[in-house]
DNA sequence: AGAAAAAATGATATAACGTATCATTCGGAT
DNA sequence: ATCCGAATGATACGTTATATCATTTTTTCT
C-alpha cells in the first residue's frame, strides 16, 4: 500500500534532490534508494525495516551499517524524520511544497492503522505547553511530539484498518 | 547524587509497599532494589543502567532478564514511568502523596543536568493538543510528553550541570 | 587528463539491548 | 508437611546499533 503514486514519487525524489543540492550535498543512488523505500511506506520503518526493503528490491546488498549512515544524513537534510518513541522513520511531508516547516512539526501516530500524520504546531498547543512548563521553572527548548490517536479512517470504520 | 534522603528513601519504600499491598502484589526485595535505585538517582536511567547500580552494591548479581521483569511490574503498579523518547525510567514522583494522578502526566526533561520534573497535564494544553489532533480528524487517546528544556537551576547556573 | 584529497560506501566484527524458555526457589494456603 | 502459584535464576538467542578499517567513487587542483 504505496502512500504515493509513481509520478509522485518521482517528482518528491526531484524535490528532494533539489534540496540536497542547495546546502552543498548530494542524494547518491543508495540515499535515494532509501529515501523512496520511506516515501512508498504508509506507516513508520524501522532501520532494518528500510534495511530488508532495499534488499527485497535490488540484487546487490545493502549493509546495515549503510541503513544507519544514510538515515542519518536524511535526517540532517530534514528529509526524514526520526519518531523518537517507536524509533522509527518517516519520510518529510513537505519535501513537495518547498519544503518549509512553519512551527514546530508534530506527529499523530494511528494506533488502527499505524499511519503517520506530521502537522504543524497550533499557536495556542504551543503556548499552552510552554505556559505549563513555566509552572515549574522549564524553559522549553526544541520539541516534537508524537501523539497517539484514531485517524479518520479508522473511526469511519470502526476500529478496522485503513 | 541522591534525589531523596535516607529517611525519605525509607518512607517512599513504605508508601509503594503499602500501594501494591493494596492491589494484592508484593514489593519483593529484588523489586525494592530496583525501585530504590530509581529513586535514588537524579535522572531516568536505562535498564541497564539499573542493572550495573544493583550489581555494584550487593555481591548476589542480578541477570538482565530479572530487571526488565521487574521494571515492568513496577510500571504497571505505577511505581514507575518509562520515557519512551529515551527508553528509560524514573521512579513516580506520587508515591508519597497518596500516589494519585489526577490528570494525565508529562515529563520535561533538563537538557542541562538531565534531571526529570513530572507534571500534571493543564487543561489548556490538552484542549489545545486536542483540537490540533481535530484539524486532520484524529482523536487522540492517551498521551504523555516529554518534552526538553532547561530546569530552574541550569537556567540560573546559565547552562551549568546541577 | 591525471594525481591528490575528500566523500561515500562496503565489509567485518562487536557492543548494547531485549526476549524466550525452562529450571529452581520462595511464600502462602490447605 | 505438602501443594500450588508467584517470583527469580540461568542460559541461550534474536534484534538493534556502532566501531573500525578497506575500498570505491567523486571532487578539486594543477
Amino acid at each position: 500500500m504505496p502512500n504515493v503514486k509513481q509520478s509522485q514519487l518521482d517528482s518528491l525524489l526531484r524535490a528532494a534532490e533539489v534540496s540536497c543540492a542547495e546546502k552543498g550535498a548530494r542524494l547518491t543512488q543508495r540515499r535515494r534508494q532509501v529515501l523512496s523505500v520511506l516515501m512508498q511506506s504508509s506507516s513508520p520503518l524501522s532501520a532494518y525495516e528500510v534495511l530488508d526493503l532495499c534488499n527485497r528490491s535490488t540484487t546487490s546488498a545493502m549493509p546495515a551499517m549503510s541503513v544507519y549512515r544514510i538515515l542519518d544524513f536524511l535526517e540532517q537534510q530534514l528529509l526524514v524524520h526520526r519518531l523518537s518513541t517507536s524509533n522509527k522513520f518517516v519520510s518529510c511531508a513537505h519535501i513537495a511544497c518547498g519544503h518549509k516547516h512553519f512551527r514546530t512539526t508534530h506527529f499523530l501516530l494511528c494506533e488502527g492503522c499505524s499511519s503517520v500524520e506530521e502537522v504543524d504546531a497550533t499557536e495556542e498547543a504551543s503556548e499552552a505547553l510552554e505556559q505549563m512548563a513555566k509552572t515549574v521553572g522549564f524553559k522549553l527548548t526544541a520539541q516534537q511530539f508524537e501523539l497517539s490517536g484514531i485517524c479518520t479512517s479508522c473511526q469511519n470504520s470502526a476500529g478496522g484498518g485503513v
